[in-house]
DNA sequence: TATACGATCACCT
DNA sequence: GGTGATCGTATAC
């Protein structure tokens, strides 16, 4: 079953949960398939979050955050990495969640070449490497979640079986205290 | 118009 | 465990 507006249109703190353990689909413009488990997250929510880009307002780069939820909210770091969100809540409500990880399933080959890397444990275990693997950039900001656009999610029926891990978001200096980082070990 | 810095990673010691 | 790479964005002037 795919996931449709419904699913993301709703609390962060209601959609991660749901989100862990379902399949991320992104077919490229060669028609070749990526897909694989999402095993991380972090949730950025407004307006309790200073953490969140949106936290100060609306801007150019976050007003998908804004204006959408269903989306694909992809920003720039560092100078040279992508990162990849959903944006969630309804709208004029803010919210995206990070994927911080995925758990490669189809494209493994491609991923490699991708990430110039023959190691399958580093393949798309992190957001930034993950972006590298799957080659997202900034050209799906804005697109909706759904097949037409060959970017989707899906629930696949796994059943959740280990222990969720709550933490600490990773690599901000604000909002510390929030353990809106949600993870399971493979 | 100028400046400082970040939701990171790879490579070095 | 420490550091350099590298540039879009926000914010200040």
């Amino acid at each position: 079953m795919i996931l449709n507006s419904d699913f993301f249109n709703r609390d962060s703190l209601i959609v991660w949960k749901e989100l862990l353990w379902k399949k991320f689909n992104f077919i490229d413009s060669s028609w070749y398939k990526f897909s694989g488990i999402i095993n991380e997250v972090e949730i950025y929510k407004w307006t309790e979050d200073e953490a969140s880009h949106a936290y100060t307002g609306k801007t150019p780069r976050n007003k998908v955050m804004f204006e959408t939820f269903w989306h694909i909210y992809v920003y720039f770091v560092y100078g040279m990495y992508n990162c990849l969100n959903f944006t969630t809540e309804k709208t004029w409500t803010p919210g995206a969640i990070l994927i911080r990880s995925i758990i490669p399933i189809d494209g493994i080959e491609k991923m490699l070449q991708n990430r110039k890397t023959k190691n399958l444990s580093n393949l798309t275990n992190w957001p930034a490497k993950l972006c590298q693997a799957l080659w997202i950039d900034k050209s799906l900001y804005w697109k909706k979640l759904c097949t037409k656009n060959k970017i989707f999610t899906e629930d696949i029926n796994y059943k959740i079986k280990t222990p969720i891990l709550e933490w600490p978001r990773i690599g901000i200096s604000k909002a510390q205290d929030k353990n809106w980082r949600f993870w399971f070990k493979n």
